[in-house]
RNA sequence: GCCUCGGUAGCUCAGCUGGUAGAGCAGCGGACUGAAAAUCCGCGUGUCGGUGGUUCAACUCCGCCCCGAGGCA
């Protein structure tokens, strides 16, 4: 069984940092499980290891996509997939880091993703139905060909809805049936980082801000001179959003900063709640802890005695 | 010093002629299988400034006090 390290964690708790002295010590490579940093050109906003610590610990799966480019979990899991296997056949450890709940629960739990060809073209047709004849009928035809997943969502909620038509028309059969998992696949140790609310919140209030003066809406400023703009799921971004906003003149300086601010704070929360159900983290309350280093030895201690 | 207006949720405020209070924002909880930093669902969290009184019953009416804003001196 291979091994398989991870840390997760709400944004902004310092996962990137921590990381890099715990992979050292525990001689890892460092597999990034984060949905936007897989973009190229979206450097402040999306908080990537700088390339200076990059220099210090091999990082995976950064800087490799396109902004205007298509990426899914599915293709995520099967690029990390590959690399615990190569790390292990090669007696590293690999040392995932990241906080996007979904690319880390389709690693660690072997997510079934069937194989489908076209999407956009079958999405782009049931999101045109839905703008004609409007939600309900849409999601009445999902409860009549998989009322097991109608059940399961919202009929407000577009993305799913459409989906799981998709998933019926190009496979004939439902969504609900297809979704499977393998639990224990690796021998497995996961670490969530975890502060306090208030205290979270002044660390995002405070890189928020330092995202700006270092940059951001150059970065931002960049991406909309190359044609990017908000129908890319890139620039859905968290911060990238928001000042395209502002750029186009819909947000005041103050409105762009402080929508930020919030919004990341509302992500923090949603992140949690991920990561929260999920029994195998083990927590640790960074506040806990008097610098950086100690944090680090006491997650590798952990991560040594877990998966040896 | 006098007069006026105001003091209700974390913030901004609503509450008719008395029946122990409700909106927006913020916040909190949850869901999540090829868009996931996306998307969606749910929840008022309150010594109604304080204190005495009238009343079966006071956020609401009356007295006094405290605090804030403005006006007159």
């Amino acid at each position: 069984m291979y091994k398989l390290a991870a840390i997760v964690g709400p944004t902004a708790v310092g996962k990137t940092s921590t990381s890099i002295k715990v992979a050292q010590t525990i001689d890892a490579e460092i597999i990034s499980c984060d949905s936007m940093q897989i973009y190229k050109d979206m450097n402040i906003g999306t908080a990537k290891a700088s390339p200076a610590e990059q220099a210090v610990v091999t990082h995976h799966l950064i800087d490799f996509v396109r902004p205007d480019e298509d990426f899914s979990v599915a293709q995520y899991q099967k690029m990390t997939k590959k690399l615990i296997c190569d790390l292990n056949e090669k007696g590293k450890t690999p040392l995932l880091v990241g906080g996007t709940g979904l690319y880390f629960q389709s690693v660690v739990d072997d997510y079934t993703f069937f194989p489908l060809e076209s999407r956009q073209k079958v999405r782009d047709q049931w999101n045109q139905i839905i703008e004609d004849k409007g939600m309900d009928f849409v999601y009445t035809h999902l409860r009549s060909v998989d009322p097991v997943y109608a059940a399961k969502i919202s009929a407000n909620d577009q993305k799913r809805i459409v989906r799981a038509l998709e998933v019926y028309e190009l496979t004939g059969e439902s969504f609900s049936s297809l979704q499977k998992k393998r639990e224990n696949t690796y021998n497995l140790a996961v670490v969530g980082l975890y502060l306090e609310r208030p205290e979270l919140y002044k660390r995002i209030d405070l890189r928020v801000d330092q995202m700006l003066r270092h940059g951001l809406i150059e970065e931002v400023k960049t991406l909309r001179e190359k044609g990017y703009d908000l129908t890319l799921n890139s620039m859905q971004a968290l911060g990238y959003k928001q000042v395209y906003n502002y750029l186009e003149g819909f947000l005041s300086r103050e409105q762009m900063t402080e929508e930020i601010k919030r919004e990341t704070r509302r992500y923090a929360k949603r992140q949690y709640t991920w990561f929260n159900k999920d029994k195998r983290i083990h927590w640790i309350n960074v506040q806990e802890y008097p610098n950086d280093d100690e944090l680090a030895r006491k997650i590798s201690v952990y991560i040594g005695r877990t998966i040896n």
